[in-house]
DNA sequence: TTGATTGCAAAGCATTTGCATGCTA
DNA sequence: TAGCATGCAAATGCTTTGCAATCAA
């Protein structure tokens, strides 16, 4: 059992929860996929393995594991919450690529601090913050007007059929 | 005329689209309101000027003000999208305090200038960036447990679907 | 046993679209 | 007059909820 799974069975222990075929599974697939996932992502991957989880298990599931903190809700602005790893996989803000869907996860010590002291500048004290610059990367426009994925040219705002990131 | 307006129009000409009383007022009701406007919100404050306008208009309406750079989305996280002015009242980042909702604009260029250079770092090019910070103004921790606003308690404007995660 | 969990279908939201009617240019 | 605009209703797409059946503790 590896550290995220007893970390997801303390949290349903304290939480008066039980223990479920369906919920390791999700748990286990979530885990070993290290995309930014959709709750329709995750549904089909985990459906190759147990056709008969359902849509809705896998919506409340994540929900769990966000409580959990094994998981964090991520939005690229395309409508759909997405989820990214949250356990041994600190905070970081996104370069979103506007024409393929490729994101890419970065940190900046500088940038926190700079942050913070806004933050307290204002009066707040603040529990977390989200960070994303919309562009184009390197491969989409060395490639001019060929972005490297076909439905891409369609689509002026960010959209994507499904989630191709990189880290 | 104000400068907006003509702002619209040029863009409505330039488009082939038509001038018509209902843009009229909404543009108006949506200039003459400094705040962060959803759709729903500016459907009420036309409907009380004329009560025959739809909803569906002044969607279409907000969307036509975005593509004239009148007008700008945000998201706050609370599943719908809200409006800002974005004519001479230039780009910058917010503040939000989840538990009244109150908003604090600010804009650094000490912030913007470190952005450019991990973008550029990373071989992006970025068209905008968005950045949202999230915690509890001073108002709300003085009246710890005691938001300022009374609506804030039933209906707060921002809601996660479940708690924010701690990095 | 008992209360949590599941999966289906139905409901909810915010937003968009089809379409007949109405208006601007 | 031609074609865009409007507003209603219906359709969407994502997510949540109600509920009866099932299962973990």
């Amino acid at each position: 059992m590896t550290e995220e799974q007893e970390v997801f069975h303390r949290h349903i222990q304290r939480a008066g929860l039980k223990r479920t075929a369906q919920r390791d599974l999700i748990l286990e697939v979530f885990l070993r996929t290290e995309e930014h996932l959709s709750s329709e992502d995750l549904y089909r991957l985990v459906q190759k393995e147990d056709p008969e989880i359902g849509q809705t298990t896998v919506y409340r599931t994540l929900k769990l594991l966000t409580d959990a903190g094994l998981a964090r809700e991520v939005r690229f602005g395309d409508g759909r919450t997405r989820y990214e790893h949250n356990y041994k996989h600190p905070h970081h803000d996104h370069l979103i690529c506007t024409s393929c869907g490729k994101t890419i996860e970065f940190y900046s010590e500088q940038l926190e601090t700079i942050q913070d002291a806004i933050a307290s500048k204002h009066g707040f004290e603040t529990t977390h913050h989200t960070l994303r610059m919309f562009g184009s990367c390197s491969d989409c426009r060395d490639s001019s007007g060929t972005p490297k994925k076909e439905e891409s040219a369609a689509e002026p705002r960010v959209r994507f059929a499904s989630a191709p990131s990189t880290h």
